[in-house]
DNA sequence: TCTGGGGTCCTAGGACCC
DNA sequence: TCTGGGGTCCTAGGACCC
């Protein structure tokens, strides 16, 4: 064997030490799902808006062509949508959601290990699989995807997930990689990480870049070459490991089992401008009772309990944005004790005379159900049991027959507050009426 | 008229204790 | 009369992510 031989057959050693990430990413997520069941969108420019129609959430490719800025309001560009004929759906979560867990099954069968990040991504350990070449694999996985789902996939592969990211941001903005970019074996890594700019990566936002363009670092490379100690004080412990990544130096781990959740959140900004309490009470109770839902569900109980009210921000009006939270009694997750907490926290930080534009519930110190610390004054051990029954039925029911068939009447019936969904596709996978139909 | 929602982590600073 | 300093815990706020 002679010296050159002798050093790849090191290189090929260390690189098989080395781990190997990859990161699928759904195209254009939301708009793909709609463009599933409506394959005449395709080549068209879509959007899909946030909850109350208010923001542009997703945008095809076509629809970025336009110049349509990701989170712009859709009353601002409501005459450019008619204008440029661009297709408007309201966020549809139900078929969202499905479609998301179709397409996580499918890259499970392919990987051991699996991160499923968010909706729409998911990190792979490829480190085992080294009897095919990665990029080969990467496309063998976004086939079987589109073919299984209908979901285009792009796939970024590199030896940390920092790598792994901006692997996957080349394979999107650059048609010739055919959706799949390999940083990992790439011996030119360095042009590549110059032709990214510094808020491409993953953990840099808009105030950290500001402030690395302001030291003159500009791109991937510069912050993978910058003063490590200047980064760990600016841009604290997180942002030394973004470095760290950027030069190859593991630092992330793959997460396989999804952590529990330390605290959890429930809002949503009114159809119209609210006032009366009766309504803030109506629209807080549904929140209340939709979180607790989901901390049954998760076998979790919240210690503690925070109400918030927001006015509109962006009216000159005068502001009251107010929040207060309180320890509960007990630590639980039946909706009737929650309920009781937060109304009371509502009762007292309501202001007659603001219009609010949302009110929330933020439920925290979040535990497993099964370590719940007794009080001195536990209630009777029976009156637990039958109001865990209690909810144990109505989580049932809910389930089988539509998550609002039974609910609390202080949640309200009108509903005026509700929020606007005013461009809803069907839920084609989750709705039995929904359900396309072929013709013959 | 209409500007999303749901998370995590880190740090600084205050309160409190010895 | 002199009025220290280190540790811990908690919270608010700021950054980031999708």
């Amino acid at each position: 064997m002679d010296k050159n031989q002798l050093n790849s057959g090191v290189m090929a050693e260390k690189q098989a030490a080395q781990p190997l990430f990859a990161l699928a990413d759904c195209n254009n997520f939301y708009v793909s799902c709609e463009r599933v069941f409506q394959p005449h969108l395709e080549d068209k420019p879509v959007v899909v808006l946030s909850n109350n129609d208010g923001c542009v959430v997703a945008r095809s490719n076509e629809a970025k062509k336009l110049g349509l800025p990701m989170g712009a309001p859709a009353f601002k560009w409501k005459d450019f949508f008619i204008r440029h004929k661009v297709f408007v759906f309201s966020s549809n979560y139900a078929l969202y959601s499905d479609m998301s867990d179709r397409v996580m099954n499918v890259l499970a069968s392919f990987a051991p290990e699996i991160e499923i990040y968010s909706h729409d991504e998911a990190f792979l350990s490829l480190s085992g699989n080294r009897s095919t070449d990665p990029e080969t694999y990467a496309r063998r996985i976004r086939r079987e995807v589109r073919k299984c789902t209908g979901i285009p996939v792009s796939i970024g592969l590199g030896n940390t997930k920092t790598l792994a990211k901006a692997a996957n941001k080349l394979a999107k903005s650059t048609p010739e990689f055919q959706g799949v970019f390999d940083l990992g074996q790439c011996p030119d890594r360095d042009r590549y990480l110059k032709s990214l700019q510094a808020k491409d990566i993953w953990g840099i936002g808009p105030r950290y870049a500001r402030l690395l363009q302001g030291h003159g670092l500009y791109t991937a490379y510069d912050l993978k070459e910058s003063n490590q100690a200047w980064i760990r004080k600016k841009l604290t412990v997180a942002g030394l490991q973004t470095v760290l990544e950027l030069q190859g130096v593991p630092c992330v781990d793959l997460e396989t089992q999804p952590q529990p959740a330390k605290s959890m959140v429930r809002s949503r900004s009114f159809g119209r401008p609210v006032t009366e309490l009766s309504e803030l009470r109506e629209a807080l109770s549904s929140h209340v009772h939709s979180a607790a839902r989901r901390l049954r569900a998760n076998g979790q109980i919240a210690g503690n309990l925070q109400v918030f009210l927001q006015t509109n921000r962006f009216k000159p009006e005068p502001q009251y944005s107010p929040c207060l939270s309180t320890c509960l009694p007990r630590a639980t997750n039946h909706t009737q004790p929650l309920l009781t907490a937060a109304l009371k926290l509502l009762q007292r930080i309501y202001k007659k005379g603001f219009a609010f534009q949302k009110t929330g519930v933020l439920l925290t110190d979040l535990q497993p159900e099964f370590v719940r610390q007794l009080t001195f004054w536990e209630a009777g051990a029976k009156d637990q049991e039958s109001a865990g029954q209690l909810m144990k039925t109505l989580d049932h029911i809910n389930a089988r027959y539509g998550k609002d068939t039974l609910r609390y009447a202080c949640a309200g019936f009108e509903k005026n507050w509700e929020m606007r969904r005013g461009k809803m596709s069907p839920e084609y996978t989750t709705r039995w009426p929904d359900i396309p139909r072929v013709k013959a």
